[in-house]
DNA sequence: CAAAAATATGAAAATATGTTCATATTACAT
DNA sequence: ATGTAATATGAACATATTTTCATATTTTTG
């Protein structure tokens, strides 16, 4: 049987987990990347950036969303996704300081 | 049809969601973070200090090998993992430092 | 109010990942 | 040489993620 210390362990790494995979997929990295540019972003303009389907692009911006990683606010018939927190940014740095990259 | 500065990105893209991907499961953060501590760990002690069986954990460490995150040594029958660059680690606090966690 | 624009939703299909189990390999000890 | 300990490997299975497609919802415009 497992520890104390493991179980709480194991829990905070879930967390971690989850919010890393929320993050780590190429078009949503790119989404990240581009609303580090310009801060917020509707569907539309997404789909013009990537060139990818309307359907494909919500899907991911609103798992980002279920995890916390994006807030979006409604402006008329658009809706205007950014980050909740621009400091999770630093992520790619963190990756590219890394020797293997 | 994709722009070049497109594709070129979604390449960059790739490279760092598939180490992020590596990363992204709580036993191998587990791990991760049991490797900051003790630098170098055998399978026989990872097993140890996670109470999971062997072939599961060999698993993990492969994976992360491969893609680069640990490397190995041998040590008589042990094999010894250790991270490539503990600057990975910086991950963590990153993710911490985040709002959302 | 009807039509159109922007986005969301959900199911189905395709693909990838994680886990287990049995077996193979490697190195050491006797 | 044989046995045993430590680890790797690979196939089978279970589960999760990604993508597509068709349709629904919400808001604006005429």
């Amino acid at each position: 049987m497992k520890s104390k210390e493991t179980e709480i362990s194991i829990e905070k790494m879930e967390k971690i987990a989850d919010i890393l995979k929320a993050i780590a997929h190429p078009v949503r990295l790119e989404i990240l990347k581009m609303m580090n540019n310009s801060e917020a972003l509707n569907v539309a303009q997404i789909m013009e950036l990537t060139g990818l389907e309307q359907s494909l692009i919500s899907h991911h911006l609103i798992k980002m969303k279920d995890k916390g990683v994006l807030k979006s606010v409604r402006n008329g018939r658009n809706i205007n996704y950014s980050l909740v927190d621009p400091s999770i940014l630093r992520l790619f740095d963190c990756i590219k300081n890394c020797n293997f990259i």
